[in-house]
DNA sequence: TCTCAATCTTGACACTGTAAAGATTATAGA
DNA sequence: TCTATAATCTTTACAGTGTCAAGATTGAGA
């Protein structure tokens, strides 16, 4: 009897976590199923739950994975302008909505609800805590610098991010007026969603 | 033979979306299913596909219905604050935080992408743009008043919406820092977003 | 080498969306 | 008023889904 010489896949829980994002990217939420996720990979449909308890937990995984990779590309944005705090924050902003573009269904998996958050995943709650630190950072630097009001950071890091973070869902839900897009291109309107908290 | 008297329902297109709330209230977005919809109706499992193309359509016409009703809360609060404009907005940034809290799936059903965009639902996007327009209405007496700064509406609203909306969701989504929350209020929260972007 | 725990497969189950065909009823036109 | 036709609803069927249980295979430590 020959030995199967893979039955034993080695990487099998960061194969399924590839293979999730790479379905994601093609069929959308809708489309991700435990069981193609499993034939993606080459292993049987009940394969995945030797690594993740449920579907919810391999979303919870390609969550804190997209996390890790946003933190990777706002953190190198960070360290390539460090010119003014002003200009650093312009680029994260920026960076934030192209991340999302480039694969708007892992985006909102990360942050519109899909994963159900009853279960605890602390991995994934820290790894998003380690994103808003880093905004956070380029928000204290700007209320130092003069250019965002001053008080709380941790609310005025929060007003940032929700300027940016409505106006990238409103965008990838095809909820802005199409009058505005044929106007101003997307760059633009992040500028000018900034403009509006900036002082002076 | 008797006549089955509830052979036809009557109005059971409006009985689905009625039961598709309720299940919405109860099981969250996953445990919506057509067929529990049916169930709770009183009708065979199919009946839906008589008034619904495919489960995407039922979810648009509740989420239809949704803007119908927040449209009908912000115009009450709209009548209701008639004094400053300022007051106006933040009442009715009040009640939109308010409206995504008292159904919070719904709240992400209407905008999180659970409906796909590809098909069109014209009487989904004609109640949406309805809503932005009060929106749009409220920013433009607060430019006229000073209290906004001037440019085009259309980009300021969004800009309005967006800090509340990327606001909502990240309350929804459990993303906001637990030192923030035992601090301050929600209400003082949502006032805190707002002044933000008012100018002085 | 033996044993055991980790990993993977097979098989099964209930539940899902939805297609097809047929039953029932309302209604419009004769 | 009668009847044909369309609207509405049911029955039946099927493929796809998440997940459980039992068993097969394998690697690693005693």
């Amino acid at each position: 009897m020959p030995k199967k010489k893979n039955y034993h896949h080695g990487d099998l829980k960061n194969a399924l976590i590839k293979a999730g994002v790479e379905i994601l990217a093609k069929d959308g939420v809708s489309g991700l199923s435990l069981r193609k996720v499993a034939l993606k990979a080459g292993v049987s449909h009940t394969a995945p739950y030797s690594h993740f308890a449920d579907k919810q937990a391999l979303i919870a995984a390609i969550s804190t994975e997209g996390f890790r990779q946003l933190y990777k590309r706002v953190s190198a944005v960070i360290d390539e302008y460090q010119t003014k705090p002003s200009t650093q924050l312009v680029e994260v902003a920026w960076a934030y909505v192209q991340f999302a573009m480039d694969d708007p269904d892992r985006f909102k998996v990360m942050f519109s609800g899909v994963l159900e958050k009853e279960k605890e995943y602390p991995e994934f709650v820290a790894e998003s805590q380690r994103s808003f630190q880093l905004v956070k950072m380029i928000v204290e630097a700007n209320q130092t610098s003069g250019k965002l009001r001053g008080g709380s950071s941790d609310l005025a890091a929060l007003s940032v991010w929700g300027i940016i973070h409505g106006f990238v869902l409103l965008l990838l839900e095809g909820q802005i007026p199409h009058a505005i897009l044929e106007q101003k291109s997307l760059r633009e309107l992040v500028e000018f969603q900034l403009e509006q908290i900036m002082v002076k």
